[in-house]
DNA sequence: GTGGTCTAGACCACT
DNA sequence: GTGGTCTAGACCACC
């Protein structure tokens, strides 16, 4: 899963949604040290600063916890990430239904949708 | 609803984004005149030209029809625009469900999600 | 009152500080436009990057509000002044206190002190 | 207590203010022997050449005294270390008032905290 | 003009 | 090697 770097919202924001993802999907695993900025950079590309920035936001939302000569870690609190997990479903719930909403698109629809990709699936 | 323009694909291509959303959502309805080139450019705040690209791209997949003097009306033929609605909705879809499978979330808590989203409607 | 940039601390960490101390004054009035990056850039000689991050920073405390295009303003709420200047002189007096201990300097001795400077003022 | 060697005043100086407070405070007792300029180098993480000047420097206070063959001495009059302390009072004390002032906190104000302090210590 | 983002490259303290 | 800070200078969108 490459970082794809190319949308409208601001670099970091987007290396910092790429993160969560990877915590959310276990990519990386709790309590683990993270690769250090530099190597993340080189990774996504990007300057390290860019990196830096994104790295330290994520921090606010206490996910990640700094050692400040040992490295970056994730967090051990299973809740915290699965609060994570939580929002961002919800997040990107929202926004696909109000943009369904917005083409005219019912929930039934999207019912049947669904339905259709379940049964592709099995 | 404003323009925003400022993603990566060409603006000519998020202007015809833009146009068909209008069409789809009926804010342009069948067999009407559309604005002139002008009219769009300044609302759009963008070239003439790019404008005049984005117009005409769009006239080949036939949902727009130029009459020379009279300026440039919408498709009446429903159907145009239901198949464009399906295309729309169908990649919207697809991506929906991509970017729900890359944050490890299953149908089946797609399906449980939308179920509350209706009984909040109703 | 010039910046004084020649601490341990972080540049802008130090900005932060001397802005806070200004909104505390009064030098910048509540509700009132602040100077832009560029100008307190160049009045602290600092980097407009630098001076941009201890913005930034402050705007968390909800003291600054931004205004993308227009600049950023003080906030009108006198009651968010009026902790900010509670929190920074509890946190000097406790400094000031903790120092005066560790080189043996009793209270009594520190009242004495300023009970000369009181006379000296008169 | 670790030495923090990242000030903007020379690294000798540091460590003199460091030592003089551990005369002050009485880590270092009058008329004890020092510790030797490797040791102490060491302890600062700090080139032997530097500390010698830190304790060259403070001999000429009047504090220290070279017996050349049995190393550094801390004098044994109370009277240095009593004027040390004054000394160092003054300057905090002083610079403690400033930046009250400079916060626009009165007197009276600081008087209040202080009695407030000591009726929490009782 | 405003704030904001990004890069390139340097230096620092700590381990 | 780690995170962090800083500069210089560029570009962007918005008004």
């Amino acid at each position: 899963m490459p970082w794809d770097l190319c949308a409208d919202r601001p670099i970091y924001v987007q290396i910092m949604e790429e993160i969560e993802r990877r915590i959310i999907t276990g990519i990386y695993v709790p309590g683990s040290k993270l690769p250090s900025v530099r190597e993340l950079a080189v990774e996504a590309g990007v300057n390290p600063n860019t990196m830096q920035k994104a790295l330290a936001e994520m921090e606010q939302g206490g996910l990640i916890r700094t050692e400040r000569t040992a490295g970056r870690f994730l967090t051990e609190e299973q809740h915290r990430i699965e609060a994570l997990r939580k929002e961002l479903l919800q997040k990107r719930m929202r926004a696909f239904l109000t943009e369904m909403q917005s083409i005219g698109v019912g929930v039934k629809e999207i019912e049947a949708w669904i339905q259709r990709t379940k049964e592709d699936q099995t």
